[in-house]
DNA sequence: GCATAACCGAGACGGTACGTCATGTCTTCTC
DNA sequence: GAGAAGACATGACGTACCGTCTCGGTTATGC
């Protein structure tokens, strides 16, 4: 009985230090300086074993998505029953991480990346825009649940929009105002309408 | 008297040329396949013609912004003083203009040129959310006008997150369900709460 | 009774398809073309195989050489007794050997391969030169004793130049007019200086 | 009046760096070491300067013997009258050229890219042999005007056998002995055949 | 009869060089 | 003096081999 396969093992050193490597840059330089030759570099591995095991710098990029080397701590909301609070509070923590020049460059070279290539858009979307708009839709639901939250809300569409605020702005170069964090909050969760009906 | 420059003078349909090369290329193949050799030579120019007039190709293609040659046609809201309906069919248009492959690509292109450099990001800004935002707004006082928008909605803040709705599915290559636009809508004019203030 | 040595025995059939491999693709492609992993995937052997018993590409050409895997069947004068007639039937015989494109290639293949590594050469010439040269001058030997040939002759200088000749002509890509082979056997045999001692 | 060529002109800076470089490296080190790479950083040149001029490393070669960059100094044998001595002084001239390793080793370098490539052998011959096959044709047919060597010498095949035997002695590493000198010429002047006609 | 040892194929490893392409600069000729 | 042409140094691209090392598996010996 045998596994069939022979030769080397893949070395779990050389693929944890590309991808290091890869995050590392990625955070440093932006998208554009990112090449292949200088991951190899800096990982101390041989190019060829980058290409062996992916097929461009995006691939290595969607991976480091993929396994947390960049964007690990996910900014979630908290879900204290009070859903308003829940999401200002977690948008308030999502304008913070981003007003870090770092962060917002990094984010910046995530979306170039993800702009010229369909599979890092895909891990982005996987590990980032996902796991939020699940998290936002769970924490409004809670909040119809608590009757803070009327029970036909468009739930997923407010969730996007809470997302696409966020990255519009990081994607800009435009640092957001704390002002707009609580008028975004107040938009959704008051409407904009007047009060007409109250009559 | 003279200007006081001599010599041969800067050939207009150079210019012309160059930005409608990178205009087309950039809409055709996306950024990372933008080059000066190619626009200079789908131009039919010298490539030095395009060193001496612009750094980089980020900053031809940020002319190209400022002068129109790509989202020359933009499209902002109606203002026929139903707010409601108004930003309802705009964001209808501008989800139909990015359902189109070829618009969302020149899109993330310009995202992804956006993200690299700071100058491409502001001209970006100056020509398409700048006049989305500001029309918007308008449009949002009109309502308020109208006594259709209560008048201490947070109207700048929705103008953004509206575009940023819109902006975030585009980038991560998301086809954007027609139903999500109605649901934003609502969320925006109705709000999210429950309709505590009966009582 | 055995030797002492523990472990799995040198593969013989891993040796001669090295070997076989070796030559094949020396003589189809030449020297700069022929690497270890052509030589290991053609042989169906493991890259080790090769380096675990020669040091280089250069040894195992060598031993092709020394085991007869190339340049088997060498070309000797005959002796019949007649030393002209030998000598000229044996350079006319390695002058249509060359003549075939296929033989010339390897001819050259392992001229550059003896430029470039000593031990090819030496082999080379043990197994090429130098048996040609004791045949020749065995050959002229014959001939001194046959009354043919001069008794204080320089043989060994003689078998020189009648393989320079050749070898010339081989590494230069020249191919050698039959004319040329009887004017050095005329040269050689009846010299080209003036009858001045006759008078 | 111009030369209706636009464009800026060849470098005949770089192109002389890149000869002497390739030059110097091959008799250093050997064709094998030699490397396309290694030329432009000696030359100091982009190696796109080299491939866009030369196909490979072998054309480089090949103009490096064209324009005398290496093997500028041919030995050519000297015209006295006594066509014996002016060969027999050649010849050890030859010999002491090849008896400096460096002169040897670069000489089985030219060897190994001859082998490898049509046109270096061409340049070869053009630079080398072929010279040297006229000047040692022309010394003959001087001694054949002085009467010292006899009018129906196979003067070409004679000068063909005189470059080989010197030739296959350097290829095949082998010093060659002043004695055999002396006996290439005595052999080839005096003949080896018994001395029949006396009778 | 089972451990030990040296072999086998396969194939991943860190590297060097390949030949191509794009960058941004510089030079030459033309308009 | 601007413009088209195109050579320049630089450096990344993705591929092919280099020579080494590490696997699982296969014979042999010798305890």
């Amino acid at each position: 009985m045998t596994t069939g396969r022979r030769g080397r093992v893949r070395s779990e050193e050389a693929r944890r230090a590309i991808l290091e490597a890869t995050a590392t840059l990625l955070a440093a330089s932006g998208y554009e300086q990112l090449s292949v030759d200088r991951i190899a570099t800096t990982a101390g591995v041989g190019k060829q074993t980058v290409y062996r095991w992916w097929s461009s710098k995006s691939a290595v990029i969607a991976e480091c998505l993929l396994d947390g080397y960049v964007l690990s701590d996910l900014i979630v909301p908290a879900k204290t029953g009070d859903a308003r609070s829940d999401v200002g509070n977690w948008l308030r923590a999502l304008v913070d991480f981003l007003d870090d020049p770092k962060n917002a460059a990094l984010f910046r070279a995530l979306a170039a990346a993800a702009s010229e290539n369909r599979e890092v858009s895909d891990r982005l979307y996987e590990r980032f825009s996902g796991p939020l708009h699940t998290a936002l839709v769970e924490c409004l639901r809670a909040g119809i649940r608590a009757g803070q939250v009327r029970d036909d809300a468009p739930v997923p569409a407010v969730a996007d929009i809470l997302i696409g605020a966020v990255l519009h702005r990081a994607l800009a170069h435009i640092a957001i105002p704390l002002g707009t964090v609580d008028g975004v909050v107040d938009a959704l969760f008051s409407g904009v309408a007047a009060a007409a009906r109250e009559d």
